[in-house]
DNA sequence: ATGCATTCGTGACGTTTTTCACAAATTGGT
DNA sequence: ACCAATTTGTGAAAAACGTCACGAATGCAT
């Protein structure tokens, strides 16, 4: 056990060691070891080892980790042993999309709250999440106990909804609009950026092929 | 120039600079410095010279980048001047919403056709998109002349879609569905998990704050 | 009990990515 | 024509990340 800061490359495969052994644990397996576990994906089973180890021994020499432990330790550590409430702001395509994404209630989130600066939008009901007005983001969110939210909005407005979701004294973000924002330190803010995905792919294609790997 | 293979890092980054350099050229400015790239966004600027320098000498010392002239090279090195059709296997929430996300038009993607399954589904049409059936993939596939796969069915299905799709010939194909898949080294495949993200969010929530940044 | 097979935890090593720092090229003013 | 101010391109240093290899701990068979 190293108490140093852990990457977030790190944390991302936690996520998906945790995957891995919920399906072992649903299997009825009652030990993993860490070579077993990289066969499944392919992985390295030494960083598996130091991935885990940065936050305790969990594992048990000549017999492999307790899948059943690991699993609770993994959940605990990934705070998926609490409740989260989200608050979506763009109630477009997205947005609604996002709402009953089965992801979110899978790892204990739950979409609490839409937002939107349409008029027509506001007031109505999708998925059985209610769209408030964006205006009064502050004042939903800290009623309805967000902690988490989603900014589902065209670029050019996410910047300024960043800061008001920052205002409002919300510490996670997740942003889908394809733009970097800018947020403080104590702010954790995640990008998705759908379209470098696509360039991505665009840059493959247009290399016709030489080379691939994920 | 250093005609090495190229990191999925570094290409990532030319995305981010081509839009800035879009802004600007929107603008109307006719030169930037890396230096003035890198303050945008928090980047360094020698990484952005170098990141360029991968594929040319764009720059003039002392002057700094002609906006429409690397506008114009990115364009070209991402393959952007190339127009591309998706299918789009899984007419879920995610898949139809992706199906009028307009970040493909931006980018020269255009959503040709979608697959499903389920028979209610099939012969719909949603934005202009119709819906076929996913039996059908390999012919409609070819007959549309689609060269990009976004997987959006739930995972436990998701691999032998995979596999569908390869057996096709389609090269590149971006996954939504949240596990990591095995492909054939000339496939280019970019999975968005967004679970993963959602639970890097956990994670710093459940530390409570103690560190930020993106 | 002892030995053998297994598997963790980790220090050492190698690779990749980022940052630093400076020579070389260019512009504009005098 | 020269000097000062910029700003690129890049080798070298630093940091981050991944892999290897081995000592230490454990279980099982004899």
């Amino acid at each position: 056990m190293k108490s140093e800061k852990i990457s977030e490359l790190t944390t991302n495969r936690l996520s998906i060691y945790l995957r891995c052994l919920n399906e072992l644990a649903a299997e009825g397996s009652k030990t993993v070891s860490s070579d077993n576990l990289a066969k499944r994906f392919h992985l390295n089973s030494a960083q598996i080892r130091k991935d885990l180890a940065c936050f305790g021994e969990f594992g048990v020499r000549g017999v492999g980790y307790y899948v059943e432990d690991l699993r609770q330790q993994l959940t605990k550590i990934l705070g998926l042993d609490h409740h989260h409430r989200v608050g979506i702001i763009g109630a477009g395509r997205l947005g609604t999309a996002l709402t009953d994404y089965y992801g979110f209630r899978q790892t204990n989130f739950e979409v609490a709250a839409l937002f939107d600066a349409d008029r027509e939008k506001i007031g109505t009901v999708v998925s059985d999440v209610k769209i408030y007005d964006v205006r009064d983001f502050a004042k939903i969110a800290d009623r309805q106990g967000i902690d988490v939210a989603v900014i589902a909005v065209p670029a050019e407005y996410a910047q300024r909804v960043l800061e008001m979701i920052v205002a409002s004294g919300i510490k996670a973000v997740m942003n889908f609009a394809p733009t970097p924002l800018l947020a403080d330190e104590e702010i954790k803010l995640k990008t998705i950026d759908l379209t470098i995905s696509l360039e991505s792919l665009s840059y493959f294609l247009a290399g016709s092929g030489k080379n691939g790997k994920e």
